[in-house]
RNA sequence: GGGCGAAUAGCUCAGAGGGAGAGCGCCUGCCUUACAAGCAGGAGGUCACAGGUUCGAGCCCUGUUUCGCCCA
C-alpha cells in the first residue's frame, strides 16, 4: 500500500473493481435457507451517460445493497438499459443527417438494423460508468428492454391485456408532437403557463342580423370550427340556440348548441367547437353530433381544409387570420391571458391535441387493485408523503395511450390481413390470416411506449412469463429506489402491470429521493449547460469523493444543491480516513493476532489481559463504536441514507482520530507489553470495523485499507456487517472520558486565552470535586499532561491547598481547573470574566429552578427529564459557588 | 383552482416535544514524528410572522407571508 500523506482513488478505484469482478462478488446465488433481497436497477437510457441524478440513484441502492449484503442476505441487484424509443431513435437519426441521410432513405428495416448497431457500440457507455461509480451490480444478469426475454415479456402482456379487453385501438384525441412526430401519452406532455392572448371573433348569425361573438385561445382553430355551444342554462343565448352561425373566413355554416360542459363565465360564455384539435370540443361534438374537421397536419402545418391558409404552420397561420380577422371587421377585441401549454417532454415542442387512430390501455380495472395494494401497506412508499401523490393521480387517470408513431420499439403484435381486413392479435408472428388464409398479413406499423416495457422491467427481467429459479427466489422485489419524478411514468404503472400478471406487488417498498439541482438551485439540463458530469467528479476526486457527498447532501424525498466546496469536504473526509490508516498501520507493524482474534467480532474477549484500569480510553472507544454501529444501522433501517453517513463521519473524525489515536500514542510509544498488544488491538478491530460500516458508502477507500489490515476473506465486500457485543457498552467509561475530555478542553481554553503557544509547557492545577472525580483523573493525569501541554500538572482534591490567586481559572462539571500565572494575570479582567460567568449561570438557575417550582411540571413530565433538571441545579449550583469563590479570591479576600 | 414541500449561523443544510447542531466561510494561534486536504481555540441564532395546544414548542395544531414543485 502506497504512504503518501494523501489519498490518491485514481490508482485504487479500478483496481478493486476488477479484483470484484474476478472474485464474482456481486454474483447473486439463489439457494435454500437464504434470505433474499433484491433490487432492479431504474433501467438507464442506453443512448444516455451517468448526470448526477443517476449517481445519486446508484449510490443510494448500492449503499443499500453492499449493507444487506455485508449482513448476510443473498443479494441480487439486478442491471440493464432501457431502449428508449424516442431519444435513441433522434440519436441515431442525427448520426444520420451527418451523412446526408433520413431514416426514410434507409427504411424502416435497414433503420432498425442501423439503431442495433448503434447500441451494440455505444450502449455498454453507462454500464461502464456505473461501474466507476462503483455499483455491486449482478452484471452476469445484465438486461435491455428490447432483448428478446423482455421482447417476448411484451408481447406476452400486450396478448393478455388484449384478449381480456383492456387494450382497444380508437380514433381519439391524442397528444401529438409535431416535431418527434408521434403521439405521446398524457403524462409526457409538460404543461407550462404561458402569456398570450385571448381573442374575441364576431361569427355572423344565419337568416338573421347581428353576430355571436366567442373567445378563443387558438385563433387558428376557427377553420375547424364545426359548431358554437354555450351553457343551456345561459339566458344571454336564448334567441339563438338552434340556429346557425357562419364560420369567419371559410364561410361554413354550423350550428349554435348547448352543452353543461360550457363555462358561462370564460370569455362570452359562447364557445366556438374544433372536435378535431381540442379533447373537450371532441367530447362536446360526440354528444351534440358534430363532425370533426381536421385543418392541422401531423407536421404541424395547415391542411388542404384550411383552404387559402393551406401549407402554413400552425402559429404563421394564427398571426395570418387574427389580421384578416381584424381586416374584415370580425374581431371584436384582444385581452392579455395566461394559460397552461402542452409541451413535449423530449424536445419541448408545443404539442398539438390532434384526432388520430391509437392503441389504448384501459386503466379503471388495472388502477384499482395498484391503489388497494399502497392503501393497506403491503407497498410502502418512503416518505410517506408520496403516497398521496401515487393515490392522487392513479384515482384521476385516464385510459394511456401506448402506441408511439416511431421505428424504434417494440413493434405491436398486430396483424392486418389485406384481404379480408382481419386484425390478428398474436404473441407470435403469423404467417396467415386464421379468417381466410391469406399471406399477405401486415403488422401495425406502430411501436409501443417505452414506458409499456419498462412497466413489466421487475419480473421481465427475471424471466417471466416463464417460472424461473430468480422470479421464485427475488421476486417480488425488496425495494425500488427512484427519484420522484417517474413515479406516475414508472413506479405506478410496474405496479398495476405486476399485480396484473404476478398477481404480486413488484417491491415492497419505493424509496423516492430528490433531484440533483445545480447551486442555484436550478436543474441540470443540456440547455442550460449547467450540468455538472459525475465523472468529473470522479476523476478529479474519486469515485468515494462523490458518493459520499451525494449521500450526506441528502434528505429522502427532498431535492439537493451541488456544491464543489462540499465535494472537497468528502475529500478531505477521505484523507483523514487514508492518513489515520497510516497511522494504525505504522504502529501495526510489529503486531500479529491470533487467527481467532481476526476471525472474532468485537466482544469483552478484547479484555482477558492485565491491563484493566490502564485501559479507560479503549473501553471508551469500544463502547462508543458499538453504539456507533447501533446507531448507523437503525439509520440505515429507517433510509436514513444521510443522518447514517454523518454519525459516521463524527464518529471517525471527531472520536476515533481527534480523541482516540491521540490517546492511543502515549500507550503504543511508552506502555509496556501488554497495554501495546491491548492498544494494538483495539485499534485494529475499531478500525476494522469502522470500514466495514463505512463501506457501502465508500467502497474502495474501504477495501483498500481493509486489505492491509489483518482480516479474514477475501474482500470487505462480502465481509460481515459489524455487530459488536452490548457487553461493550460501557457508560462508567464514557464518564470518564467525558470528564478527562472536559478537563483537556478547559486548559486549552485557558492556554488560548493567554496566548500559551500549543509547544510550551505551563503548570496546571485540577482539583477534583469528588473523591471519585480526582480517582478518575488520577489515572489518566498523564494523558491531561501530553494532550494539553500541562506540566507540571496536579490533581488535588478540593479543600486540599489554597486556590491560587494569581491563576485562571475554568470550571467543568467534577473540576476545577487552574492556570497559575505569577504576576500575569490581568486581575480587572479576570474579575469581570468570573462576573460574567456568574450572571451567565445564575440566568440558567432561574430558569431551571422556575421550571422545577412549577407544580404541571413535577405533575406531568416523566420522571427522569425531573430528575435531569434537578441534577442540573446542583450542577449549576456548584458552579455557581466556585465562581463565586473565585471572584472573592480575586477581591483578595 | 387543488395538493405537496421549504423557510434554523454569512452560505448550504441536519435536527427525535425536555440544555440550538454540522460542513464551508470568518477570526486567533500552531509545519505538535497519521494527516496544513491538518491541529487547537473562538466569534456568529427573535429557529419566517401571528395565534393556539402543552408543565414545556425549532418540532404538534390553525392562520398569514415568501419561495419552489406537482396536478387540473
Amino acid at each position: 500500500m502506497d504512504i503518501g500523506t494523501r489519498y490518491d482513488p485514481g490508482s485504487v478505484e479500478q483496481k478493486w473493481y476488477q479484483v470484484w469482478l474476478e472474485l464474482d462478488a456481486f454474483r447473486a446465488r439463489p439457494g435454500k435457507g437464504k434470505t433474499p433481497f433484491s433490487i432492479v436497477i431504474p433501467p438507464p437510457n442506453v443512448t444516455g451517460s451517468l448526470h448526477m441524478g443517476h449517481a445519486l440513484d446508484n449510490t443510494i441502492q448500492d449503499i443499500l445493497v453492499r449493507w444487506r449484503r455485508m449482513e448476510g442476505y443473498e443479494t441480487l441487484w439486478l442491471p440493464g438499459t432501457d431502449h428508449a424509443g424516442i431519444a435513441t431513435q433522434h440519436v441515431v437519426e442525427a448520426e444520420l443527417r451527418k451523412e446526408g441521410l433520413s431514416r426514410y432513405d434507409l427504411g424502416r428495416e435497414k433503420f432498425v438494423e442501423r439503431v442495433w448497431v448503434w447500441k451494440e457500440k455505444y450502449g455498454n457507455t453507462i454500464v461502464n460508468q456505473l461501474q466507476r461509480l462503483g455499483a455491486s451490480c449482478d452484471w452476469s444478469r445484465l438486461r435491455f428492454t428490447m432483448d428478446e426475454g423482455c421482447s417476448r415479456a411484451v408481447r406476452e402482456v400486450f396478448y393478455r391485456l388484449f384478449k381480456k379487453g383492456l387494450i382497444y385501438r380508437g380514433e381519439y384525441i391524442t397528444n401529438w408532437c409535431p416535431v418527434c412526430h408521434t403521439a405521446l401519452s398524457d403524462i409526457e406532455v409538460e404543461h407550462e403557463d404561458e402569456s398570450s392572448h385571448l381573442w374575441y371573433v364576431k361569427y355572423r348569425l344565419v337568416d338573421a342580423d347581428g353576430y355571436i361573438t366567442v373567445a378563443t385561445t387558438r385563433p387558428e382553430t376557427i377553420l375547424g370550427d364545426t359548431g358554437i355551444t354555450v351553457h343551456p342554462s345561459d339566458e344571454r343565448y336564448r334567441n339563438v340556440v338552434g340556429r346557425h352561425a357562419i364560420v369567419p373566413m371559410v364561410g361554413t355554416v354550423i350550428p349554435i348548441v348547448v352543452d353543461e360542459a360550457v363555462d358561462p363565465d370564460f370569455g362570452t360564455g359562447a364557445v366556438k367547437v374544433t372536435p378535431a384539435h381540442d379533447p373537450v370540443d371532441f367530447e362536446i361534438a360526440k354528444r351534440n353530433g358534430l363532425p370533426p374537421r381536421k385543418v392541422i397536419g401531423a407536421d404541424g402545418k395547415m391542411t388542404p381544409a384550411a383552404g387559402s391558409y393551406a401549407g402554413m404552420d400552425r402559429y404563421e397561420c394564427r398571426k395570418a387570420l387574427v389580421r384578416d380577422l381584424e381586416q374584415a371587421g370580425l374581431l371584436v377585441r384582444v385581452e392579455d391571458h395566461s394559460h397552461a401549454v402542452g409541451h413535449c417532454y423530449r424536445c419541448n415542442t408545443i404539442v398539438e391535441p390532434l384526432l388520430s387512430k391509437q392503441w389504448f390501455v384501459k386503466m379503471k380495472p388495472l388502477t384499482e387493485p395498484a391503489m388497494r395494494v399502497v392503501e393497506e401497506g403491503r407497498i410502502r412508499f418512503v416518505p410517506e408523503r408520496f403516497t398521496k401523490i401515487y393515490l392522487n393521480w392513479l384515482s384521476n387517470i385516464k385510459d394511456w395511450c401506448i402506441s408511439r408513431q416511431l421505428w424504434w420499439g417494440h413493434r405491436i403484435p398486430v396483424w392486418y390481413c389485406s384481404d379480408c381486413g382481419e386484425m390478428i392479435v398474436s404473441k407470435d408472428d403469423p404467417d396467415t390470416c386464421p379468417k381466410c388464409g391469406s399471406r399477405s398479413l401486415e403488422q401495425d406499423p406502430d411501436v409501443l411506449d417505452t414506458w409499456f416495457s419498462s412497466a413489466l422491467w421487475p419480473f421481465s427481467t427475471m424471466g417471466w412469463p416463464k417460472r424461473t429459479r430468480d422470479l421464485d427466489f427475488f421476486y417480488p422485489t425488496s425495494v425500488l429506489v427512484t427519484a420522484y419524478d417517474i413515479i406516475f411514468f414508472w413506479v405506478a404503472r410496474m405496479i398495476f402491470m405486476a399485480l396484473e400478471f404476478t398477481g404480486q406487488e413488484p417491491f415492497r417498498e419505493v424509496f423516492i429521493h430528490g433531484l440533483v439541482r445545480d447551486s442555484e438551485g436550478r436543474k441540470m439540463s443540456k440547455s442550460l449547460g449547467n450540468g455538472i458530469d459525475p465523472l468529473e467528479v470522479i476523476e478529479k476526486y474519486g469515485a468515494d469523493t462523490l458518493r459520499f457527498t451525494l449521500v450526506t447532501g441528502n434528505t429522502p424525498g427532498s431535492d439537493m444543491r451541488f456544491y464543489w466546496e462540499r465535494v472537497e469536504a468528502s475529500r478531505n473526509f477521505a484523507n483523514k480516513i487514508w492518513n489515520a490508516s497510516r497511522f494504525t498501520l505504522m504502529n501495526l507493524k510489529d503486531f500479529k493476532p491470533s487467527s481467532e482474534e481476526v476471525k472474532a467480532e468485537l466482544g469483552p474477549w478484547i479484555f482477558r489481559d492485565e491491563t484493566r484500569g490502564k485501559d479507560q480510553a479503549e473501553r471508551w472507544i469500544l463502547s462508543r463504536f458499538t453504539a456507533v454501529a447501533r446507531e448507523v444501522t437503525g439509520y440505515l433501517e429507517q433510509y436514513e441514507l444521510g443522518e447514517s453517513a454523518r454519525t459516521l463521519y463524527n464518529f471517525i473524525w471527531d472520536e476515533l482520530c481527534d480523541w482516540y489515536i491521540e490517546l492511543a500514542k502515549e500507550r503504543l510509544y511508552h506502555g509496556d507489553a501488554a497495554e501495546r498488544r491491548k492498544t494494538q488491538t483495539v485499534l485494529w478491530k475499531v478500525f476494522e470495523g469502522t470500514l466495514r460500516l463505512l463501506h457501502p458508502f465508500m467502497p474502495y477507500l474501504t477495501e483498500e485499507i481493509w486489505q492491509s489490515l489483518p482480516h479474514s476473506g477475501k474482500t470487505i465486500v462480502r465481509a460481515p456487517w459489524p455487530a459488536p457485543s452490548p457487553e461493550l457498552l460501557d457508560p462508567e467509561a464514557e464518564a470518564k472520558m467525558r470528564l478527562f475530555m472536559d478537563v483537556v478542553r478547559a486548559i486549552r481554553n485557558l492556554r488560548a486565552e493567554v496566548n500559551i503557544p500549543p509547544t510550551q509547557e505551563t503548570r496546571v492545577v485540577v482539583l477534583a470535586l469528588s473523591d471519585r472525580a480526582q480517582r478518575w483523573l488520577d489515572e489518566v493525569s498523564s494523558d491531561v499532561s501530553r494532550l494539553a501541554r500541562a506540566l507540571p500538572l496536579e490533581i488535588k482534591r478540593s479543600g486540599a491547598l489554597a486556590k491560587p490567586r494569581q491563576a485562571l481559572v475554568s470550571v467543568v462539571a467534577d473540576a476545577e481547573v487552574y492556570l497559575p500565572l505569577e504576576g500575569a494575570v490581568d486581575l480587572a479582567r479576570e474579575i469581570e470574566r468570573a462576573e460574567r460567568g456568574i450572571a451567565e449561570e445564575e440566568r440558567e438557575l432561574r430558569r431551571v429552578i422556575g421550571r422545577l417550582q412549577d407544580e404541571g411540571f413535577l405533575k406531568k413530565a416523566p420522571q427522569e427529564v425531573v430528575e435531569k433538571q434537578k441534577a442540573r441545579v446542583l450542577e449549576i449550583e456548584q458552579k455557581l459557588e466556585r465562581l463565586k469563590q473565585r471572584l472573592r479570591i480575586l477581591g483578595g479576600e
